[in-house]
DNA sequence: ATTTCTTTATTGAATGTTCAACTTCCGGTA
DNA sequence: TACCGGAAGTTGAACATTCAATAAAGAAAT
């Protein structure tokens, strides 16, 4: 038979180069700065602080602990590992499921409350100061819209352990209400 | 003292919490992504395949690990950790620098730059997939302005052990020349 | 020369994450 | 009812990362 050729790599050009090593550049040294001010302040980790978000947003302040590793991209065993340290801690207690028997629910507890109260506005401010003032009002707009799809993208195609929600976007930096 | 009151914190609007979040979604998925086709199709990890990049594209593919450490945005002791298990890997491995006694070099190796040939094809392939071929050209290009504006500000920024870097670029993706 | 300060790099312990195996229960079907 | 496949969640071991302590050598000052 011929020899069958491979299609030439479909290499990035000089622009895509630059804004991809960009990407990696933010990808990488981003949550360090984010994780370094949560923790110094607050005591706190950006995962941390991403459960106390979805948990203060949720009906009763509680989520199904499958749900809530989709909303916070982890994987169940993260999550579960997580929790036990977050119980610990007296942020969230697990509370077994009437409808289902297999399932739990995390549920944020008063102290978890506090203290997402407390750390909310220096996280703001963090992520402002790393992140969103350095944008302009027309950047923010297109970032949004840009990586509206890919999130949308990388949640549809999935596979594997990990991230396993649906419908709702992603959650981060204030409180929810009351 | 009259009461302190603190400033009202400056709450992101609807429109920065939506870009946040998709921002949050794309730190979180993506890199799952990538690692996880690059360690089925070449059993790398991207740390790994940074590496090789960077080392790829140096004079006499080598670099001093301090400075390796910061082109690929991590600490001197992870770098140290995973020179270990590449070099036991056989992808890399370390010289001690004449011109400064307490240094080292790392140096790819055959075995590596072959390894990286291989992959690199995939790898775009990858970050296409997933990333780069979801933006529109005009995207791509505000999303390369805005993160380059970020990148510096971090690496200006930075404070502690990680990032020691400056000066060039960030890489990834294709084999330097040659 | 000697002291002191800094930089380079490594180490090991503590901590966090991944992965595959497992338990328990739901839901459907014979 | 009994069976079977799959989903919810946990577990422990393997693996990776962080953090603080250390060794060794350059640089600068006395």
């Amino acid at each position: 038979m011929g020899a069958m050729t491979e299609p030439e790599p479909r290499w990035l050009s000089d622009e895509e180069q630059r804004m991809w090593r960009a990407s990696l550049g933010v990808l990488n040294l981003l949550p360090l700065f984010l994780e370094r001010d949560l923790q110094q302040q607050h005591n706190l980790s950006v995962h941390d602080y991403e459960i106390l978000v979805r948990l203060s947003e949720a009906p009763e302040r509680r989520i199904r602990l499958t749900e809530l590793a989709g909303l916070s991209h982890q994987s169940k065993s993260r999550l579960s590992h997580q929790m036990n340290r977050m119980e610990n801690a007296g942020l969230v207690v697990r509370e077994s499921c009437d409808s289902d028997r297999r399932g739990q629910w995390a549920v944020l507890t008063e102290a978890g409350w506090d203290r997402l109260v407390k750390a909310a506005p220096d996280h703001v401010e963090s992520v402002r100061r790393h992140y969103m003032d350095l944008f302009t009002e027309e950047q923010k707009k297109v970032v949004g819209e840009a990586f509206a799809t890919i999130v949308e993208h990388l949640r549809n195609a999935d596979g594997g352990q990990t991230c396993p929600s649906q419908g709702c976007p992603g959650a981060e930096t204030k409180p929810g209400p009351k």
